[in-house]
DNA sequence: TTCGGGTGACTAAGCGCTTTGGCATATACT
DNA sequence: AGTATATGCCAAAGCGCTTAGTCACCCGAA
């Protein structure tokens, strides 16, 4: 079958552990003898089981990462950004999805440590994760990427909202906006508190105030259904910071309707950039990018600096704007339908796929 | 630390042998004996260490999931199933984001190899991974989940492209349409011939012709550039097979903006429903949805089966109808909608899979 | 009373790797 | 020459678990 070591030890006229030293570089070894054994085990293809190494080491190099919702749309942007940073070091993940169910979750999280994983990302929720943790007497580092964390037993990486308000604000300012709003969900989720927050300072600086905040939720539909609110409050607004982009079309399509031309009359800015992720187009919607990707290569790389014992860098990770042209219009003056615009956008690459042959 | 079956073992009176042929309920063992370390271990809490168990036994329980291009819409769906198929079995994932680069991916299937991994399911294109997992002297099954295979060394898991044209088409014919039209991708994809043939022989039942069809390309801009060169070729169309829910979109706005209305003048399917996947919306557009989770936890159950010797189920995937008021109409939201799908189709990526041709 | 068979536990060996400790041999010094 | 020191390798033990093979025991049958 496989190649083991014995194979390459006996091949290469060695012991097992002098094998397992050379190809470790520990210990002390003949470099005439390294060379041998390094050669041997090329030639051979020696590929090392590293379950068996993992048992004897007691350390996997595998990490768990639970997800809350796996089917959300921020999952997946973190999860590869922890692959990159796991994959750099060799480690695995180990990929599970709590589906917003605690028995699943924990589930989860006795079978992650079952496989002995030497940490774990929670990506999203993933409350009482660390205490579960605990509770199954894992001492290995728990990090949490783009979701709350427990305290003092877990530490988490975010996207820094309150940098994210603030471009936001800038972004509006940019253009020349003074008449500004901010449409977003409940002021109860932090996120939408820090956003607010920095959104909030940013203006301040400029001297410029937020006139108007409408709390609602992360929708579409609250989007839309603000247009009418935030006239009333606000009849001349010209520049809108929307809590996230399902706000900012439904409210862009809700002004629309009224008679406000984006960008010209107001500007609007959202928040996630989903339309941005994953391909490159030109899009409608100015929006702000958490950089969620980044947010999970940042956690990922939490743990592999934790694994090692120091500690590593859980900064805020900083946003950037996603340039639209809900805030920055089209050369011409005329007036921007949000189809058209959209379809203007269209940028995608031909697709130049072919078939494998003969299958 | 953790508790050891030699715990457990000592706990209860027994050997480890004893305690081990208990937890897996193998051997002869007292009934008296037997519930004894039974309820020792739960009282202890007894965890057994998976990775010294696999390394017994040969066999890990873990699958590796090699992902072509994990950003891509159609990779999570497929992740998610298949994690839910494997989870129902104890079986956990090593999950891969080969980013679409032979040697990342040639790095990946070597790295999940020498972890020992049971089996391997490849999301996505993943040319040649079969090859270089028999050059790994891997033995165990591979199978494709949404992307093409090289038999015999793999089996494949796809939706049912066939069956999906014909669904396409019965939507449309039930809403009364008689000059239909296709507007699709290239017609060397094997998606794209299998779609358009299953759409031709339901039309084709009903007695009805598709009069038009037009290859370009799987996206937005194409659906757009499209409208023209159809209302020329049939100016009375009233029925529109899109070959994805991009061209769908950039279709309908197309026509709309020439002064048809979408569904009352003609009515559109898309493929693919994108939109529908992963929030709960009031969607413009009536589309193909190929159940790709169901693709991905069909791929899953498959290798569960082969891994216990048997042979597997791997029909094609039945797709479904999502209705939306592209072909039914009702609803003030729709041209909101449509902008909404306009802005998720922007992420989504060209198909790029092939039908289970014959394999 | 002895023998065969069934029972229920155990000892031994093995998975593939790592680390520790010790023993030769070679080199350096008085 | 004889002691110190360094070098290179290996035997042994260990990780936590599993399986194969063995053995003591108790039973009923002869």
């Amino acid at each position: 079958m496989a190649v083991r070591l014995a194979d390459v030890a006996r091949a290469a006229g060695v012991s097992v552990p002098t094998a397992s030293q050379v190809m470790n570089g520990t210990g002390r070894v003949a470099d005439e003898t390294r060379k041998r054994v390094l050669d041997v085990a090329k030639e051979l293809d020696y590929r090392p089981n590293a379950l068996a190494r993992s048992v004897a080491l007691g350390r996997s190099r595998t990490i768990g990462v639970l997800a809350e919702n796996a089917a959300g749309a921020f999952c997946m942007p973190v999860l590869i950004g922890v692959n990159r940073a796991l994959s750099s070091q060799d480690l695995a993940s180990l990929l599970f999805d709590a589906r917003h169910d605690p028995a699943t979750r924990r589930d989860h999280i006795r079978h992650m440590l079952d496989r002995q994983v030497d940490g774990i990302v929670v990506i999203g929720e993933g409350p009482d994760v660390a205490i579960a943790a605990l509770e199954e007497r894992f001492d290995g580092p728990i990090v949490h990427a783009f979701g709350p964390h427990d305290p003092p037993h877990a530490v988490g990486v975010y996207p820094d909202e309150f940098a994210g308000g603030a471009l936001a604000a800038r972004e509006l300012l940019a253009q020349g906006r003074k008449r500004i709003a901010h449409v977003t969900a409940g002021a109860d989720l932090p996120s939408v508190k820090e956003r607010e927050a920095g959104f909030r300072a940013a203006l301040d600086e400029a001297g410029i105030r937020c006139e108007v905040v409408l709390h609602g939720e992360f929708t579409r539909a609250w989007g839309q259904a603000s247009a009418e609110r935030l006239l009333a409050a606000l009849p001349d607004v010209d520049g809108v910071f929307a809590g996230n982009d399902g706000i900012a079309v439904g409210l862009a399509a809700a002004l629309e309707a009224r008679g406000r031309r984006v960008p010209a009359d107001v500007a609007i800015v959202g928040y996630d950039n989903v339309a941005g992720y994953g391909e490159d187009t030109k899009p409608y919607l100015t929006s702000v990018d958490p950089h969620l990707e980044l947010v999970g290569e940042r956690a990922g790389a939490y743990l592999l600096a934790a694994l090692e014992g120091d500690e590593g860098d859980r900064a805020p990770v900083a946003p950037d704007i996603a340039p639209g042209a809900s805030t920055r219009g089209e050369g011409d003056d005329r007036r921007l339908d949000l189809v058209e615009a959209l379809l203007r956008s269209a940028t995608a690459p031909p697709v130049t796929y072919l078939p494998p042959a003969g299958s």
